[in-house]
DNA sequence: TCTCAAAACTAACAATTGTTAGTTAGTTTT
DNA sequence: AAAACTAACTAACAATTGTTAGTTTTGAGA
């Protein structure tokens, strides 16, 4: 992956972020690349190509990520804990990227599929890390899927949030989002 | 307002929620109407104002049913519950219009400082209720900030898993989100 | 049956879309 | 110095966009 095209792909997500992908033109990108719009193409084969990257590449960190986190021998409180992290730390990195991936994920056409499996694949190591802690009694007995639902719609918000915080705010995010999302508000 | 432009905004707010309001046309809206698109102008003004009035109506319900809650003489608890009540409500109701209001918001032009008008009123309604409720010792001392945001994220989503849930899972939603938002998780 | 408005139609518009072809200037490799 | 490569450019394309103008069809009430 060349620099230029590096550049392309953070400049387009910052587009993305503000308008969504499909009211972002090539010549919305290349004015803030500073050239003309058939320029882009010798660094890139599509608009799509750029919308694939972006997501693609996210959703390939979570799914690892996540992998990681099912297989290591710690409790499952701890685990759920880890994923809060996983998420915090993912969007921290790419919080423009983010909003393609949650809200342009159905534009991706020939490379929908592959997505779609890697988002199936992550709920699904997520459910069951919520059932195994139900089993455990580590979990309280709540429906699984509202759990997972209620703690992954916040997750995935996570890119609205995190860039309009400064760095002493998110220093505590880890345990203040993991003490509202884990034990509850009502005091 | 018209039959037919109900008609039509229901049609349009279906396509918006699949592909956003940028990448549906109106020609596409036309074929879901079984007419021709130029013949939608005998009963919109613009495509501009589909979009806002399916984000407008919406945004307007749940600004006055925040208010309503605000000013009852019920404990914050009880209200904090009202507002997920009212979110859910709101959601079964108009599954597909609350994708607009969700992702389509910035397309708005004209009528958007309007919207975020009420979207900010009803954010600040629903932080000094959290606010109200740790001075009360109702609410954990966790910050607000982050409450409201938790929350409120799930809340938003609600629109992506409803659809998908049969009436028998949605019976106890209401109980089943109060219990993992307000109460926590962990056993 | 006639009238008239509502609601559909056809045809077209100017603007914008993603993308390609061909060219050019500057840099690197041979 | 010649050749090859990189990355920009101009010009253009066919398709699609939201919308308008003008015309015809429809259906209910007189």
């Amino acid at each position: 992956m060349s620099v230029r095209k590096l550049e392309i792909i953070k400049k387009s997500e910052i587009l993305f972020k503000e308008k969504g992908y499909s009211a972002v033109t090539m010549r919305d990108i290349a004015l803030e690349m500073g050239m003309k719009a058939a320029s882009l193409y010798n660094h890139i084969k599509s608009k799509q190509e750029i919308l694939s990257d972006i997501i693609l590449s996210l959703a390939e960190d979570f799914t690892s990520g996540m992998e990681a986190i099912v297989i290591s021998d710690k409790t499952t409180a701890e685990k759920l804990q880890d994923v809060i992290s996983l998420h915090i730390q993912i969007t921290k990195n790419h919080p423009n990227g983010m909003a393609s991936l949650n809200t342009d994920w159905m534009h991706l056409e020939e490379k929908l599929d592959y997505y779609l499996e890697l988002r199936d694949g992550y709920e699904q190591n997520f459910r069951q890390l919520v059932i195994h802690g139900i089993q455990n009694n580590e979990v309280a007995d709540v429906n699984p899927e509202v759990v997972v639902f209620s703690i992954l719609s916040t997750l995935r918000s996570l890119y609205l949030w995190i860039p309009k915080k400064d760095d002493e705010n998110l220093k505590n995010l880890d345990v203040d989002l993991s003490k509202v999302l884990l034990q509850g508000i009502i005091a």
